[in-house]
DNA sequence: GTGTAAAATGAGCAAAATGCGCATTTGATC
DNA sequence: GATCAAATGCGCATTTTGCTCATTTTACAC
């Protein structure tokens, strides 16, 4: 009495074509996916009210605005304290992410910088944040596989 | 003689304009920034050409794809085989993203999953990979602070 | 202050895309 | 075979785009 429909249809003609070119028009999606102009444009709606697409913000590189080093701060927490520590990074600019990994209090902070005395500063707010108990920093150097996701929309998810 | 004008002359408004409505069009976004439609239209296309905007990839939410758990393995690697861990960690189509980082050859793979089993068997693949000596993974329980860059747009980033 | 080059602006215009509505067809489910 | 949702195909008024061109503003050097 629920669903009447599968769960996620998910088109990865669709998808790939906006990975191709993020900027074309829905006709052009149309014509390279073989869908109808209306089908593009309603899957689109659908995929936007269902919040399959996150923010725009994730598109934007820090580099571009003059943070061009990244770096990852693994922080223990006082488990009681998790969620004033999730607030007050919350308050840290350079904090772009901060998520809660399994195991006793572990945070994953995703944080930028513009050079490295500026790393130091930000990695030293974190430390001295209260309920943080130890810190280790890791500097991204390079990136071995850039994000991607293109790989997962093949035939098995394809296949609605 | 190399460059008249100042490095980077980012666009807070503009670029706050397309996270509020990234479907905006030109003319709505020319209206909510005061600038004029051919401005906006200029811009965009130098930030495209300067690959300030990065792949559509990242906003699609994997979730979506039907891939509901993301982990983090931290992954020790043979220092000589790093490009080689690179090269099979990539063949891996849940592996979303490698970073290599500072200390000595700690890579941080970011990876997403179907169910526990899914990610069990990922991590195993990881493990068993030529090369890597030892992973830790982190499933990610929670989002303290969802990926934000926003806050970045500020008056010290807008002028000029 | 003066000069200069890049950036921003404003106007115009043909071509293209959009945002609908609506009737019909297809597909999957029971 | 009945049924409902999704997909399709068509039309049309409105909006947006892509582009050109001339002018104005801004930033910076001298």
């Amino acid at each position: 009495m629920t669903t009447h429909r599968k769960a996620d249809p998910i088109d990865a003609a669709l998808l790939k074509a906006l990975i191709a070119d993020p900027d074309a028009t829905n006709i052009a999606v149309a014509e390279s996916t073989g869908l109808a102009r209306n089908t593009v444009r309603s899957r689109l709606a659908r995929y936007a009210e269902e919040a399959a697409l996150r923010s725009f913000e994730r598109r934007i590189d820090p580099a571009f605005l003059g943070y061009p080093l990244s770096a990852y701060v693994v922080t223990k927490v006082t488990q009681r304290k998790l969620a004033s520590v999730g607030k007050a990074l919350g308050e840290i600019p350079e904090v772009l992410e901060v998520q809660g990994l399994s195991g006793v209090s572990d945070l994953l902070v995703h944080v930028v910088a513009r050079d490295a005395d500026d790393l130091y500063r930000i990695a030293g707010r974190i430390l001295g944040t209260d309920g943080v108990k130890r810190t280790n920093t890791g500097l991204v150097m390079r990136e071995l596989v850039t994000y991607r996701i293109a790989q997962l929309l093949t035939a098995d998810d394809a296949k609605n």
